[in-house]
DNA sequence: GAACAAAATAAACACTCGTTTACTTTTGGT
DNA sequence: ACCAAAAGTAAACGAGTGTTTATTTTGTTC
């Protein structure tokens, strides 16, 4: 086989690359910390590439944002372990799998910027939140998916961005319970 | 009577001024949106006096954030009308008191820039949560204080700035009564 | 009323950002 | 082997930022 094991020159790769580093980076700087340069960066490219391949800086957000966010990784399982297996997802993050990237930090990373604000809540009830309310059901179900999507947040901006220490890294097992106590009441 | 009924020239009213329109603008706009210039408009004066006064944007932000955020904004009142009391705060508003800004919007809007991030994540120990975890007393006393700071701002975040329809504007009693029962819950 | 110091302004500076343009390098088909 | 199109790069552009400097205006005091 002569296929060389790495294509120096291929445009779909390279996008894929690019929208790769776009998540990684959006997931740990916020919108307007992270910088157009810096993902081109770790993705080995120019900067000019993002622009040639999304766009724009908020294109490429947008399709990194709408790769990553998927409703299953609320919704598989069953709702009597919901609460317990969310808290361990937000906590333990998930186990080694195939390529996703947790989507909730990057909903708290848009918040900067007006635009990307735009993209994110609209991701968001497409993608989110009207899958959520089905799979809820019931007449309060859209209290309900708004209620599980703005504790996570909250979790996570005091877990990532404003490190307050009972919730950053290893947190206590009341704090553990509580979360899903919380989150199990929601679907309940 | 000859006082005039606006001084032009008071140093100490410039301040505050500047430091009011600075709490306005830093908890309706992200701290990287929230420009120097747009400021100093609100506050009819010139740019340069943000750093006449106080020294840099960021030192503006950390006046402006340690003058707003009151613990009381949190704790005056009974513990078993808590979380009723703070839900109608969240969602009503605070009643026509003397000068107050809510002050758990700025510190979402303070996530956007490392710097804020850092002064922020110190005044609120300092000021929030070490009074909180003294109020609420007990082994888990920090776990519930911060619990009690995530669900809020996760509240804001999506009442604020990702405007989630069920969190937005009027809510429903159904997602007043949760609000109230989960904060409640924190306290007990 | 003139002089001095405080207050405020206007303008420019240095820097970063996303983006665009012009150019170079590589690839694949005939 | 050649050549056109695709892929990637390098560099500069224009706009916006917080900040600084030099200057002007205002209030006060001798």
């Amino acid at each position: 086989m002569s296929t060389p094991a790495r294509r120096s020159r291929d445009a779909e790769r390279t996008a894929a690359d690019i929208l790769r580093a776009a998540q990684q980076v959006f997931s740990t700087r916020s919108y307007s910390e992270a910088g157009v340069r810096e993902i081109t960066a770790l993705a080995n490219v120019t900067p000019a590439l993002v622009n040639r391949y999304f766009g724009s800086k908020e294109k490429l957000f947008e399709a990194a944002l709408a790769d990553a966010l998927d409703v299953r990784y609320l919704t598989e399982g069953d709702r009597a372990d919901f609460g317990r297996r969310l808290a361990s997802l937000f906590i333990d993050g998930r186990g080694g799998d195939e390529h996703g990237v947790n989507p909730l930090p990057m909903l708290v990373m848009a918040t900067s910027d007006a635009g990307a604000r735009e993209v994110a809540l609209r991701l968001l009830n497409e993608q989110i939140m009207e899958p959520l309310v089905a799979w809820f059901g019931g007449p309060d179900a859209e209290d309900r998916a708004a209620q599980l999507v703005a504790v996570a947040t909250g979790f996570f901006t005091f877990r990532l961005l404003l490190p307050l220490e009972p919730l950053a890294g290893d947190v206590s097992p009341a704090m553990r319970r509580w979360l899903a106590e919380t989150l199990q009441a929601i679907v309940d």
